[in-house]
DNA sequence: AGTCGCCTGGTA
DNA sequence: TACCAGGCGACT
């Protein structure tokens, strides 16, 4: 599903061919997942993307903001001169662009150059805003420090990174099974099943136990593993887990590389037992019952 | 803290 | 044809 490592993958592929284009139409095909005046934006040119945990934010040179959360099955998909032809388009993108997903269209100042938002679910959301009033928005207001990394985020950008001493208070006070914990993005912004599972596999630790019971070498190795899990995500290009493509419609790796997610019945990487699976806060959680105590 | 609802496509 | 996938907000 669409986490940390798979916005960030879409945002660098949004980055490089959006910025410095101009809108020139928004066409909202689906209203129910869209909020604000879309002739708000006619006319004004995208200055850079930015990512808030799982959202992203589009923003313009006249004030305003596109703000998006693809949530499970979103698609942010760039069709422009630069790239006419597009090699290896994932068959999650549902066919010729637009389609019976497109959502919103936005044309943009360039021949034959759109941005198409596509949501097989429509759990999405799009919002033209004010970008001063972005921290307005609940998801924004309320998103937890981030497990970015150093090579994509600079020194400014401080505040929202999850030091690890961060991740230790937010361990040590809370009575939540740690995956739950870890998932919350009030707490923690970014990850989601898959990472979570996998983080959690890689540092040995049993996905039930009370985040409080974990001990500072616990702690320390969790935050090491999730850092290590979600940037090899990003180095995958994410994981096309459901309908997770990239800014040009391709899929990612990472699904080729998962240590515990979605491995229920198959033997554990480092001991062989077969892998379990259970639900934790509602959702499918996968683990090795023999090494992760 | 736990459960439901939002949706649809893919699968058992 | 019923059920499952899971991010997040709302509700209990």
């Amino acid at each position: 599903m669409p986490e940390l490592p798979e916005v960030e993958t879409i945002r660098l592929g949004l980055q490089k061919y959006l910025v410095g284009k101009t809108i020139e139409a928004v066409d909202v095909r689906l209203k129910r997942i869209f909020t604000g005046n879309p002739q708000e934006i006619i006319g004004a040119k995208i200055r850079n993307v930015d990512r808030f945990g799982k959202g992203l934010v589009i923003n313009l040179d006249n004030g305003y903001s596109i703000a998006a959360h693809i949530k499970l099955t979103g698609q942010f998909i760039y069709r422009g001169p630069e790239v006419s032809k597009v090699s290896k388009v994932s068959k999650k993108v549902g066919g010729e662009l637009p389609n019976k997903f497109t959502h919103v269209i936005f044309k943009l100042k360039a021949t034959d150059a759109f941005l198409y938002y596509n949501d097989i679910r429509q759990f999405g959301w799009v919002k033209i805003v004010k970008s001063d009033k972005l921290k307005e928005i609940s998801f924004f207001k309320d998103l937890g420090p981030e497990p970015m990394f150093g090579e994509i985020r600079d020194k400014q950008q401080e505040t929202r990174r999850l030091t690890l001493e961060k991740f230790e208070k937010i361990v040590k006070s809370s009575n939540t099974a740690i995956k739950v914990l870890i998932m919350d993005q009030k707490k923690i912004g970014g990850i989601g099943n898959i990472y979570a599972n996998d983080g959690l596999f890689d540092s040995k630790i049993d996905p039930r136990r009370k985040a409080k019971t974990l001990s500072g070498s616990e702690i320390k190795n969790l935050y090491s593993s999730i850092l290590k899990v979600l940037k090899k995500g990003l180095e995958n290009g994410g994981a096309s887990e459901l309908n997770y493509v990239n800014a040009l419609g391709q899929e990612g790796k990472y699904q080729l590389h998962f240590l515990a997610y979605a491995q229920d019945g198959k033997p554990c990487v480092r001991c062989k037992t077969k892998m379990q699976k259970i639900t934790l806060g509602g959702r499918g959680t996968y683990f090795c019952s023999s090494c992760q105590k």
